[in-house]
DNA sequence: CTGAAAGCGCTAACAT
DNA sequence: ATGTTAGCGCTTTCAG
């Protein structure tokens, strides 16, 4: 490998200006920083992170870990996260937890504080207090995404709000006999937003004085396929049918129209569907929701982070991210 | 931050030691090693990782190089990839190109060679001559996954015959009338295996000596969305329509699907559907498909890689993965 | 089995 | 504007 040394030695000056010079810092002469480039470009010479993160402290990597990268919302996050960084030089190290928190001691203490990440960008998790002791001495500033978590500054729409919303839009429609799908974080790993979730769903109901019959209240997991046979059980077996339902995420809300489908009853004719997320697929399968960006959530928390590791000054309560309703096919009047 | 030399004055040894002992080497005695281990504990002595990787030209750290994350695909396969990762001690680093492949050079030079992995995991695209060069000068082990890309050993299905399995299906059911959505990679970035998958569904067909008909051939894109409309465009406006549509992802498929149900045409009874993934969602829709699992390729990719950083011999032909028709509720007999 | 010492390749004062 | 000089914290010969 060509080191800064051999860009020094072939334009004849030191490794000190060839470092100022390739990081286009003040202090150097037009002519010595082209010649500089030139060679450095000639040899092909690329700086070694881990050595100039030993001697300058900083990794130029942002650590993100999350509790599985395939649910939709964790990538879509990466994938603004990702868009920052890279716009700022920065890399992306992912610590997934696998879906299992077993392994989490090892994830922390092996990785993510062998200072290898500049800062660490938590998802939808709390930290232990020990956690957060070991960040704090790292000096490593921490944003969680995407459900609020005690004590630590949080990026995310406002869960409570946005559940009304979508609740409301169907008390406006004038429904009143409706079900929830609800999800849970597998292994209480981001049990938060469900809970909130499901809170707000409650209290949505009490305030306009519905009644919420539990046996329309069912468990999808956050998946289509649980809440599709979770929903095609309860409307098959239930007295009573709901004429909406109201479902935590937009993945259970393709699971309730699923099994709405197969059971032959019309969408939204004698059941509403509403979810929450605004995922890719609810516009061609006509899913309103209430839609929240995570692209833009995981973009705008990593530019907080970046700001502060260029100095800016710590943002203690970052603005709630934006959740509108988006009106589609899947709700529509109470049948009467 | 605690370093190994305040772990050395708490147990009286040397660093070196320290580190012999740390990384279970041999030549330490189990005494010394206990002292060590619990003085290293006490202080919680975590080793830098800038520090081991510059002293031993090993980062500890993978990279994946991929067109986007959100793909369903692609974030399987990083499961997979992480899933191993951690179990062996290993990073995980993704570099995105976030779809477009304008900043490739940048995320190639500025990350990719910085010394910061030890591997590279290349997601369905090609490498240009240079950069194989300058990995080769690195002397990262390299593999591409899920497409075959020429010159460079690859881990995936062999999607040739995994269309024809898909297409042979419909074909033995009776279908004669067979259309085609066919996806592409965006901007170029990954391009052989929607081009494979649209000459074997040609092949196929040929070989039967089935006409294809181009009216029935449209563009979905890799997505629901574009397929659903493309689809739906297609067999609104077609004079007459074919019994069978072959798609080249089951997001594609999911697209058919929901417009054949908005055109109120009756699957399988009109129109039979058949996708390859075996998505997440294909089983709660009951889409028949041919299931590949991106979770097991990324795993064993990234196993093969660690292999051979930790001295096993280099596999030049990684043997094909797996595939298998999975019949379910949206392919019957061709009507009559 | 353990220690001493020489770097790994870069950055950051401090000089000049 | 540029060079000198110390390290950053660890690993790795080479001795003992």
């Amino acid at each position: 490998m060509t080191s800064i040394e051999d860009v020094a030695v072939a334009t004849g000056v030191s490794t000190a200006t060839v470092s100022r010079a390739l990081r286009g810092l003040a202090g150097v002469s037009e002519g010595t920083r082209a010649r500089v480039l030139s060679a450095a470009q000639e040899l092909g010479y690329v700086p070694s992170s881990a050595a100039s993160g030993l001697a300058s402290g900083r990794t130029m990597a942002m650590g993100v870990l999350l509790p599985s990268i395939e649910r939709w919302y964790f990538s879509a996050v990466l994938e603004g996260v990702d868009r920052q960084l890279r716009a700022a030089g920065y890399d992306l190290i992912v610590f997934s937890l696998g879906g299992r928190g077993a392994n989490r001691e090892r994830v922390f203490h092996r990785s993510i504080l062998r200072k290898r990440i500049d800062a660490l960008l938590v998802m939808c998790m709390e930290l232990t207090e020990e956690e957060h002791r070991s960040l704090r001495e790292l000096e490593s500033p921490t944003v969680v995404v995407g459900g609020s978590v005690q004590g630590v500054r949080h990026v995310g729409i406002d869960d409570r709000v946005a559940v009304r919303d979508a609740v409301e839009h169907l008390i406006s429609l004038g429904h009143t006999k409706i079900g929830h799908v609800r999800g849970s974080g597998s292994d209480g790993l981001y049990f938060e937003v469900p809970r909130i979730r499901e809170e707000s769903f409650l209290e949505t109901m009490a305030s306009r004085g519905l009644p919420v019959r539990s046996e329309w209240c069912v468990f999808g997991d956050f998946r289509f396929n649980e809440s599709k046979h979770a929903v095609t059980q309860m409307l098959s077996t239930v007295a009573e049918r709901p004429t909406a339902l109201f479902c935590s995420s937009d993945e259970m809300a393709f699971g309730a129209l699923t099994a709405a489908t197969e059971l032959r009853i019309r969408v939204p004719e004698e059941l509403s569907v509403i979810g929450i997320d605004d995922h890719e697929f609810a516009e061609p399968m006509g899913l309103t929701t209430v839609r929240q960006v995570p692209e833009e959530q995981g973009a705008f928390a990593a530019d907080l982070l970046l700001g502060e590791l260029e100095g800016r000054t710590p943002l203690q309560c970052p603005p709630t991210q934006p959740h509108t309703l988006v009106e589609r096919a899947s709700t529509g009047p109470a049948p009467s």
